[in-house]
DNA sequence: ATGGTGGTTCTACCA
């Protein structure tokens, strides 16, 4: 089973460079972040055209994730609980031939100074405990998404640049690395050591072309995935194309 | 230290 997901920073101004990628790479379930619209507005004709049926859960302006799928979607879940004053639409799960897929974009957190970095801290926390319930079922589960963490000083360019960002201060990762702790696996990390893989490049001062990027997208997956693990990469390919999101498409292969 | 770009929406806010 191949999973990607893909932070399209408005999926209508991406939609003909998704439907072109969806094409070309066939994959049976994508998780999308960053919609930026509300369900009504999103291009689901299209998507279901393309042979995919879609699990949305959209916000005006912001946020908003979904999960498409060739195959059918049982138990959909919408929203992260714990916190039921959260009107952010940030999380989505749903069970895929008996994968647990959730697909999530996690807050970014800046500027550090204001509310939204223990907005960022408080939702990881909840992140971990709906991660316990799901470890507890001992099935396969796959978290993928848009983490907004920079997980070590090889996924920058340059750290002393991002020292002081929510993406990469220590208590952001010390975060990230209580899901690990848990007992989930970066499936990227798991097959790849290199420095300077990146899953996103500021559409500011040049940052892909001088490949000054980030590596913020991420699957962890549960003891049960990870004995499925086949493959993960980051595909750079349609960061270069016309109209491209900042963010480009990590894909996992699961062994049937 | 600033600005550089892009999306949503209409005036800033978010990334």
């Amino acid at each position: 089973m191949k999973i990607a997901i893909w932070n399209v920073n408005s999926v209508n101004q991406r939609l003909p460079l998704l439907l072109q990628w969806m094409s070309d790479n066939k994959p049976d379930v994508v998780m999308l972040q960053e919609l930026k619209c509300m369900d009504e507005k999103f291009p689901r004709t299209e998507i279901e055209a393309a042979g995919y049926s879609a699990e949305v859960f959209g916000q005006k302006s912001w946020n908003g994730v979904a999960i498409l799928s060739k195959h059918p979607m049982t138990e959909v879940m919408r929203g992260l609980p714990g916190d039921d004053s959260d009107i952010q639409s940030r999380y989505i799960e749903a069970t895929v031939q008996g994968v647990r897929v959730c697909g999530l974009y996690l807050p970014n957190g800046n500027p550090v100074n204001s509310e939204k970095y223990p907005y960022k801290l408080a939702w990881m926390d909840r992140l971990a405990a709906r991660a316990r319930i799901l470890l507890k079922t001992e099935e396969p589960v796959v978290l993928g998404g848009d983490y907004n963490i920079i997980p070590e000083d090889r996924d920058c360019h340059d750290p002393a640049v991002w020292a002081g960002d929510a993406l990469f201060l220590p208590q952001s990762r010390q975060k990230f690395r209580t899901l690990l702790n848990l007992g989930l696996t970066e499936a990227f990390r798991a097959l790849n050591d290199n420095a300077g893989e990146y899953t996103f490049w500021d559409y500011q001062a040049g940052a892909w072309p001088r490949n000054h990027g980030i590596r913020i997208d991420h699957f962890l997956l549960s003891p049960q995935a990870l004995d499925r693990l086949d493959n993960c990469h980051i595909d750079k390919t349609p960061r270069s194309w016309e109209k491209a999101s900042d963010h480009v498409p990590v894909i996992l292969t699961l062994r049937d």
